[in-house]
DNA sequence: ATGTAGACTCGCGTCGACG
DNA sequence: GCGTCGACGCGAGTCTACA
């Protein structure tokens, strides 16, 4: 699987797990509505500093998410 | 310290112990020479994918990266 | 082998609006 | 609550060139 495809799955699935809305996760770290969308749909990647803030909101060590992105990404 | 000069200290340190030049990791992970030079000075972020293309020239994985910038950051 | 600078293309990230 | 569209400013990433 493509790298930003893995991680729109990844957002999304975490995203659930911490029982937030595309609304209210943009609204938490700062970012538009539309934006998370895009992300989730893979049609948009994120910068690293994108990356730590939605973590950050989500409770998530970067790198954790990262590691399960590595897994769909296959290495 | 801020992200992005925390993540260029990382990528400097382990571009050196892979024993490489910028000149030689942009060539190799398909980026500008000066780009890296950027990145390292904590000019520039890199998105994503970005991230991933340089790990795997340095043989390093990109959660194990992102957990030593974490550790710089600070959280 | 690296830092810097200018100019360029394209994609990130925002905003308003509609279904 | 989400997908999508158009438009926008700005930053990612490239290229050339000089020190």
């Amino acid at each position: 699987m493509e790298i930003s495809k893995a991680f729109g799955n990844v957002l999304k699935k975490h995203r659930k797990l911490a029982g937030l809305s595309q609304e209210q996760l943009a609204l938490q770290c700062d970012l538009d509505r539309t934006y998370i969308g895009l992300l989730e749909r893979a049609q948009r990647q994120p910068s690293i500093t994108t990356l730590f803030s939605i973590c950050e909101v989500l409770k998530i060590k970067p790198h954790e998410l990262i590691k399960e992105v590595e897994k769909l990404y296959g290495i």
